[in-house]
RNA sequence: GGCCCGGUAGCGAAGUUGCUUAUCGCGCCGCCCUGUCACGGCGGAGGCCACGGGUUCGAGUCCCGUUCGGGUCGCCA
C-alpha cells in the first residue's frame, strides 16, 4: 500500500550528503537499490539519479514498527527515509562516493511498491537491448544511461550558453512545413483543413534559417529535431537533433573559426579534452586521394598512393590496360605484414569485391627479400622494384592494390580496406581526438537512378567564385563553398556559403533539372525573398546526438537518446507507429486505407 | 530489398556425432542471522528450448519456411 509523502521534503539527493553532514537529520528519497537484511539489522541502498548512499535500521533507533516495514523493502521500490547522517567508522566502502556515512534511519515511508525488474538495474549487464528498450524507464535508471542522458543535457546548456555569448538568437522553427523533393525521403503529415494536402516534418530546417537572415537575425541558432525516412543504423535515427546555426556577412573562414571555438569549449568542459586550434583542413580531392574517404580517420596513417604511372607499361596487363583507358591504379602498403596469411588476405579480397572492386593485387616483401604475390610474375625485376619503391615498401610489408576505370571505386575500396585494416591491426588510437576539416566538396554528383546531376550539399550551397564559369561547360568540376567537419572518421557536421543572389539561384535549380515552373513552386518563397536585400550567409548544423554519443563514449547513438526507435523505426516501448484505432480520425483527414492495409 | 550474426526460466549463459527427468550462475520466494556492501547459511519455486512444418524409433540439437532483434550494403541533398 503506498504512502503519502505528505508533510515530507527532500532534503538533498544521495550524492551531496557527505562527511562535513554527520549529525544532521535529514530526508531522503529514492529507490531501493538492494537491501540486506541481517535479521536484527537492515541495510538498504537508496539510489537517485546521482548516486547510491546507505541507510541502515536498527530497531532500537527506529522503532518495532519502522524496522518491520524495512524488513518488506524489495528492489525498486519508492521510499522517504528520515534519519540522521552518521560515520561509517571503520566499515567504510571505498568503491561508493558516499561510503564513508549513512543514514541512521528514524522514520520510512514506502511511496510506491514494484514489482520484480525484468533486468538487474545496475552497470555492465548482459541483457538483449530489445529488453531494455522496451522497459525503456527503467533501463535510464541504470548509472551508466543515466549519466549519458545527463551528460547530454549538458552538451545542450553549453552550446547554448556559448552561442549565446557569441551573439547568436536561439529561434524556432516551424516543423510542419512544405515538402522538398532531393534529398531523403519526407515524413508526411496530412491536413485535417486542406483534404489531400500534406505538410512534411523538416529533414532540416535550412531554407527558414536562410530566410531568418533575409529577416536580419543576423546570426541564429537552433537545438532542431529533424526527420528522415530512412533506414536506421546504429548512429542514424529518423528523427534526430542538429545543432543548426546560420550566420550573416561571413565566409568559410568565419563559420570555420567560431565553430573551432565552440567545439573547444564543449570538449574542454564537458570532456576535459584540450583541442588543439586551428583544426586542421584538408580539400574534398586529397581526402580522397589520401584516404579514400570523405571523412577520414586521422588517428592512423596508411595512406592510398597512386602508382599509375609506375605499372601504365608493366607486364601485368590488368594494371597497365586499365592506365591505358585513363583509369586509376593505387594502393596501401601495410607495415609489418607481409607475413599475413592467404586466407586472410582472401577475406580482404572479398571485402574489395563486395566494396565494387573486380579484385585485389596483393605483394608481400618478406624479410630475406622473396616475394609473394598475386601478379609479381608479371612483373619483371625492374618493375616490381619501381613499383615497391613508389609505395614506400620494405622487407616485411604488405601492399594491396586495387585499379578501376572509375576512381571513386578505387577510393572507395582502398578506403573500406584501409579502415578495415586499421581496426583489425589495432592500429587506431582509441584514445586520440582526431578533428578534420574537409572542405572544397565537389558542387554536383551525378545520380544514375535519376540520370543527371545532384547536388552534393543541397541546392542552397554556393559554388567556388572561381569555378563558376564551369557551370556550363564542366559542370561535374564545380567545387562547392561547403565544408564538414570530422572526428575519428565521423562525419559530425556540415554547413556551406549559401547563395545569396536570385540569379545565381536560379542557374543552380536550372543546372539540378528545374524546370523554372518546378522552381517556383519548391521554392518561389526562397526565390521572391531573394528579390529584397539579401546579406551574404553561411551556416553548419552538427548531428548532436552523433556529437554526444562520441563525448559520453558510446558505439550507438541510442545511448544519449532518452527513447530511441529500433531498427525498423518503431518504438517498442509506446508501440508506435500503430493503426489508427478511431476511423473517425482518418475521415477528419480524408484518407481511406488500401484494403491490405485495413 | 541483399548479405552476416543471434533468439534455451525474469536476466546471462552451457547443452558433444540426435537418446532417460534440459544444466549452471544471477535474480526471485520462505526460514535463520546486529556491520553488511558481489552479504552469508538452509530450503524452494520457476521452461510451449522464438513460431510452423519436415527427417527420425527418438530433435533444443539435422533440414525447410516464417518471425523477432542486432550489424552492414543499398539509401541517408
Amino acid at each position: 500500500m503506498a504512502e503519502s509523502m505528505k508533510g515530507l521534503q527532500r532534503t538533498c539527493r544521495c550524492t551531496e550528503l557527505d562527511e562535513s553532514s554527520i549529525g544532521k537529520t535529514v530526508t531522503m528519497m529514492g529507490w531501493v537499490q538492494k537491501s540486506r537484511n541481517k535479521g536484527g539489522l537492515v541495510f538498504t541502498d537508496l539510489r537517485d539519479r546521482s548516486g547510491i548512499l546507505q541507510i541502515v535500521f536498527e530497531e532500537c533507533d527506529c522503532g518495532a514498527e519502522v524496522f518491520e516495514k524495512a524488513g518488506r523493502l524489495r528492489s525498486e521500490f519508492v521510499i522517504a527515509v528520515t534519519g540522521v547522517v552518521r560515520s561509517r567508522g571503520k566499515d567504510q566502502n571505498k568503491d561508493l562516493k558516499t561510503g564513508a556515512i549513512e543514514i541512521s534511519a528514524r522514520a520510512l515511508r514506502i511511496l510506491s511498491e514494484s514489482e520484480v525488474p525484468p533486468f538487474p538495474i545496475e552497470d555492465g549487464i548482459k541483457t538483449k537491448e530489445e529488453v531494455r528498450l522496451r522497459y525503456r524507464y527503467l533501463d535510464l535508471r541504470r548509472p551508466e544511461l543515466a549519466r549519458k542522458i545527463m551528460t547530454r543535457a549538458q552538451i545542450a546548456f553549453k552550446v547554448r550558453s556559448f552561442l549565446q555569448e557569441e551573439g547568436f538568437l536561439e529561434i524556432e522553427t516551424p516543423t510542419l512545413i512544405k515538402s522538398t523533393p532531393e534529398g531523403a525521403r519526407d515524413f508526411l503529415v496530412p491536413s485535417r483543413l486542406h483534404h489531400g494536402s500534406f505538410y512534411a516534418l523538416p529533414q532540416s530546417p535550412q531554407l527558414l534559417k536562410q530566410l531568418l537572415m533575409v529577416s536580419g537575425m543576423d546570426r541564429y541558432f537552433q537545438l532542431a529535431r529533424c526527420y528522415r525516412d530512412e533506414d536506421l543504423r546504429a548512429d542514424r535515427q529518423p528523427e534526430f537533433t542538429q545543432i543548426d546555426m546560420e550566420l550573416s556577412f561571413v565566409d568559410v573562414d568565419d563559420v570555420i573559426e567560431v565553430n573551432e571555438r565552440l567545439l573547444q569549449y564543449l570538449f574542454r568542459e564537458i570532456c576535459n579534452v584540450e583541442i588543439p586550434l586551428p583544426i586542421p583542413r584538408m580539400r574534398w580531392i586529397d581526402a580522397m586521394e589520401t584516404y579514400g574517404s570523405d571523412k577520414p580517420d586521422m588517428r592512423f596513417g596508411m595512406p592510398l598512393q597512386d602508382v599509375t604511372d609506375v605499372v601504365k607499361d608493366c607486364g601485368f596487363s590488368v594494371f597497365r590496360d586499365c592506365a591505358a583507358e585513363g583509369g586509376w591504379v593505387k594502393g596501401i602498403c601495410v607495415k609489418g605484414q607481409a607475413h599475413m596469411p592467404r586466407k586472410k588476405i582472401d577475406a580482404y579480397a572479398e571485402m574489395a569485391k563486395e566494396a565494387g572492386a573486380k579484385g585485389l593485387a596483393w605483394l608481400s616483401l618478406q624479410e630475406d627479400g622473396s616475394r609473394k604475390s598475386s601478379f609479381a610474375k608479371f612483373l619483371s625485376e625492374d618493375e616490381l622494384k619501381a613499383l615497391e619503391g613508389a609505395m614506400g615498401c620494405v622487407p616485411g610489408d604488405l601492399l594491396l592494390f586495387v585499379s578501376d576505370k572509375k576512381r571513386e571505386t578505387v577510393w572507395n575500396v582502398l578506403g573500406t580496406l584501409r579502415l578495415a585494416l586499421g581496426r583489425d591491426l589495432s592500429l587506431i588510437d582509441e584514445k586520440a581526438w582526431k578533428f578534420l576539416w574537409v572542405t572544397e566538396f565537389p558542387m554536383f554528383e551525378w545520380s544514375d537512378e535519376l540520370g543527371r546531376y545532384q547536388a552534393m550539399h543541397h541546392p542552397f550551397t554556393m559554388p567556388m567564385e572561381e569555378d563558376l564559369p564551369m557551370l556550363d561547360t564542366d559542370q561535374g568540376s564545380v567545387r562547392a563553398k561547403a565544408y564538414d567537419i570530422v572526428l575519428n572518421g565521423t562525419e559530425l557536421g556540415g554547413g556551406s556559403v549559401r547563395i545569396h543572389q536570385a540569379d545565381v539561384q536560379e542557374k543552380m535549380l536550372e543546372k539540378l533539372g528545374f524546370t523554372p515552373e518546378m522552381a517556383d513552386q519548391q521554392f518561389g518563397f526562397l526565390m521572391q525573398a531573394f528579390h529584397y536585400g539579401v546579406p551574404p550567409h553561411a551556416g553548419l548544423a552538427y548531428g548532436l546526438d552523433r556529437l554526444a554519443m562520441w563525448m559520453v563514449g558510446s558505439d550507438t547513438i541510442r545511448d544519449v537518446i532518452a527513447f530511441p526507435k529500433i531498427k525498423d523505426g518503431s518504438d517498442p516501448m509506446m508501440d508506435a507507429p500503430a493503426p489508427v484505432f478511431d476511423q473517425q480520425q482518418l475521415e477528419d483527414l480524408g484518407i481511406r486505407l488500401a484494403k491490405e492495409n485495413q
